[in-house]
DNA sequence: AGAGTGGGCCTTTTT
DNA sequence: GGCCCACTCT
């Protein structure tokens, strides 16, 4: 090895990249270097001559994906061992890099290489379809609903344990149901296979299948594939640990990544033993660890360890900092979710103000909708943001309508494409569409289904919507598969004469199809742009990678895994909503929470701030408690701003809620100056709903731009 | 068979 | 405070 890398990394850290050949696994804590010690590998692998296309990294979110990506480019970019052009490793989640992958050798596992990709979404609507096919009463309240039926099937995938065993797991009570179960699921596996369409878990399972039926394809991956590098190792479920295991062989170079306190996607069929028995699968692996937390000042990680020193299920350990004291976290409680919205944008401006840069604060939430308030506050504020979580650009129903046109073009089979752009028409419902796809679906290309004899076939009312819609299609075949065409062709179509129709901000809807026609310029083959956009819902992808938003972030817990800020506001922990109340009454639920509580601590470096509402949700007269979280806490973590300001969590009982003066409880110093839910508009005329509204407009149109557009 | 309207129901997390 | 579903009318 010809570069030294000791003056950047630990010990403990450079142990790891020194690792030569064959497995090995890296139990690290929270904030101890994961991910750069991940970097430096790559670097010293490719430092030491291994061709950067043979390296395979993979994680979980699309995020992490990302960081990792940039920071590896930033990293080789600057040595003078320079990869050549195109010469780059192979990085992605796990089922970007299986798409990738199959869009090569789909036909070895019955598919067309331009399969389309089901989101979560099309496949309920798909899974409904095949209900209905087999003959089950949709209407009755026994039968497990369409995105039950998902999960039974994507957790019996993910977790190889088949469909029954995820009835009996996840709901028992179905298990009198499962001939019936079973008898939709198997209707919606052939139609996902007759549509040449894959869901999510489609991507792993064919990419399984391919690696296991097909031993030339494996052998030619294997050797593809020299090093794989797996980043939040904890988080991965059996197929996925199945399918390392077939791309590394038994003696591959396989180096994973992860901490047992840290896995949070147990809903996913996420299984922290694959980490802890990893040396089973791989029986010569080599095991690290990596204790040393750089990241957060010791007042955070005290009150991490104590956190989590709660779980019985794991294997204990403690983090040490190395950073000087700073201050203990701030616990702050507000009368209201807008009283706490204002209280952390307050702080938010503070920070800024202090010359905090914004992209070093986060605030964190549970939930996607336990962030309306404070988003809200921000724009009014002129604050921007980077907001994470929620309905995504290409979830939005417009967007997904403008991309199952596309769908048509690239798949002409893609069911649940033609029934979400039949059922856009006046005159055509549920059961003609069904009809109508029948007959369109047969006739093998966009160019000859626009002849489809369909006048002949239904009403008048029915006629109309379908001339409509044949004009769109046509001027569709004239975009000849570009995709930014294709979507200009739907936007010019009476689709937005429908938008206009339909909703009062049509606008705003054509304003974003505008967006994805200039996103779509990126691409020459509107299969990589559906499988793109469908995978990956930020794509801010840039050419130096390292342009990363400047801007303070909201974000769930779970997409701010593996991220870090100087600053953190955990907001909303509320009892019931963090930990999460149902989620508690799951298997393993409540330590869970505790983990994702832990990796939200965890994500600060230097301040944290933990705020709930005593008011919130949809009845605001309904008062909230504490989290458990708070309650359990040693009292002594956190900072008290004056003597009597100690929240005393632990004399707090749900009981005796209801009778209890909570403002005299916990509430006092705030409960006092809490103005109504109105606020003035800064003196405008506007009332305060309208002045939010129109400066939602202007934020929100230019955060859009921004974050899914990037620099491009 | 489609479209429109009133009532009941929650709200996890991601690919 | 909003969404989805079931029911009813055309």
């Amino acid at each position: 090895m010809s570069t030294d890398f000791s003056q950047e990394l630990n010990a403990e850290q450079l142990a790891v990249i020194r690792h030569g050949d064959g497995p090995c696994v890296v139990l690290a804590g929270a904030g101890s270097g994961k991910t750069r010690t991940i970097v430096y590998r790559v670097a010293s692998l490719i430092d030491r001559g291994v061709a950067p296309e043979s390296i395979l990294l993979l994680t979980f979110t699309n995020k992490a994906a990302s960081e990792m990506m940039d920071r590896i480019h930033a990293l080789i970019g600057d040595s003078p061992f320079l990869p050549q052009k195109g010469q780059s490793p192979w990085g992605g989640t796990f089922h970007s890099i299986a798409n990738r992958i199959l869009r090569s050798f789909a036909t070895h596992v019955g598919y067309q290489p331009n399969f389309t990709i089901l989101d979560e979404e099309d496949s309920r609507d798909l899974m409904k379809s095949a209900m209905r096919d087999v003959g089950i009463d949709l209407t009755g309240k026994r039968f497990p609903s369409p995105a039950v039926m998902r999960q039974f099937a994507s957790y019996g995938t993910n977790a190889m344990i088949g469909l029954e065993a995820a009835v009996q797991k996840l709901h028992p009570k179905f298990e009198p149901l499962y001939v019936d179960i079973a008898r939709a699921a198997n209707r919606y596996a052939a139609k996902k296979r007759e549509a040449n369409a894959m869901d999510f878990d489609d991507l792993l399972a064919k990419f399984h299948e391919l690696l296991s039926t097909d031993a030339p394809t494996r052998q030619l991956l294997q050797a593809k594939f020299r090093y794989i590098l797996v980043d939040e190792y904890q988080d991965t479920n059996a197929l996925q640990s199945a399918l390392v295991g077939l791309l590394a062989g038994p003696d591959g170079n396989v180096t994973a990544v992860g901490d047992d306190a840290q896995s949070i996607y147990s809903f996913r069929a996420a299984d922290v033993r694959n980490i802890l028995d990893f040396p089973k699968l791989f029986p010569k692996a080599a095991i690290y660890r990596l204790e040393t937390n750089y990241r957060s000042v010791p007042e955070i990680l005290d009150l991490a360890n104590d956190v989590i020193s709660r779980n019985v299920r794991q294997f204990p350990k403690e983090l040490k900092s190395v950073l000087p004291r700073h201050v203990r976290p701030a616990v702050k409680i507000a009368p209201s979710a807008n009283r706490e919205a204002d209280l952390v944008a307050d702080r938010i401006q503070q920070l800024l103000s202090d010359g905090v840069p914004p992209r070093e604060i986060a605030v964190l939430f549970r939930a996607a909708h336990h962030s309306q308030a404070l988003e809200f506050e921000l724009m009014r504020r002129g604050v921007e943001f980077d907001y994470r979580g929620g309905v995504r650009f290409f979830e939005r129903a417009h967007v997904k309508d403008a991309l199952a046109h596309l769908r048509l073009a690239a798949n002409i089979h893609d069911e649940a494409a033609w029934l979400r752009v039949l059922r856009l028409q006046q005159g055509i419902g549920e059961a003609t569409a069904d009809r109508m796809f029948a007959l369109l679906s047969v006739t093998g290309s966009l160019a000859h289904a626009v002849l489809a004899p369909v006048e002949e076939r239904c009403g008048s009312r029915t006629a109309r919507g379908w001339k409509e819609l044949r004009g769109a299609l046509e001027s569709m075949l004239r975009a000849k598969g570009d995709p930014a065409a294709l979507v200009r062709a739907v936007i010019d179509s009476s689709y937005s004469d429908y938008l206009e129709a339909e909703y009062t901000d049509a606008a705003d809807r054509l304003e974003d199809l505008e967006q994805l026609a200039v996103f779509a310029a990126n691409y020459k083959e509107v299969p990589d742009f559906l499988a793109d956009v469908t995978l990956d819902d930020r794509l801010h992808r840039s050419p130096n990678g390292d342009q990363r938003l400047s801007r303070v972030v909201l974000s769930t817990v779970h997409q701010a895994k593996g991220l870090e800020w100087e600053a953190v506001f955990l907001i909303h922990l509320n009892d019931g909503a963090f930990p999460n109340r149902r989620a508690m009454f799951e298997d393993g639920g409540l330590e869970e929470e505790r983990r994702l509580f832990y990796v939200a601590v965890t994500r600060a470096k230097r301040h944290l701030m933990l705020s709930y509402p005593l008011t919130a949700g949809y009845d605001a007269s309904a008062l909230q408690g504490p989290s458990i979280f708070l309650q359990e806490a040693d009292p002594n973590c956190f900072e008290r701003e004056r003597d009597d300001d100690v929240p005393a969590f632990g004399g707090f009982s749900r009981r005796s809620a209801g009778g209890s003066p909570f403002a005299d409880d916990w509430g006092g110093d705030f409960a006092s100056d809490e103005p109504t839910v109105e606020r003035s508009a800064d003196g405008e005329p506007l009332s305060p709903l309208e002045a939010v509204k129109s400066r939602m407009g202007k934020v929100r149109g230019d955060w859009k731009k921004k974050s899914f557009l990037g620099d491009v």
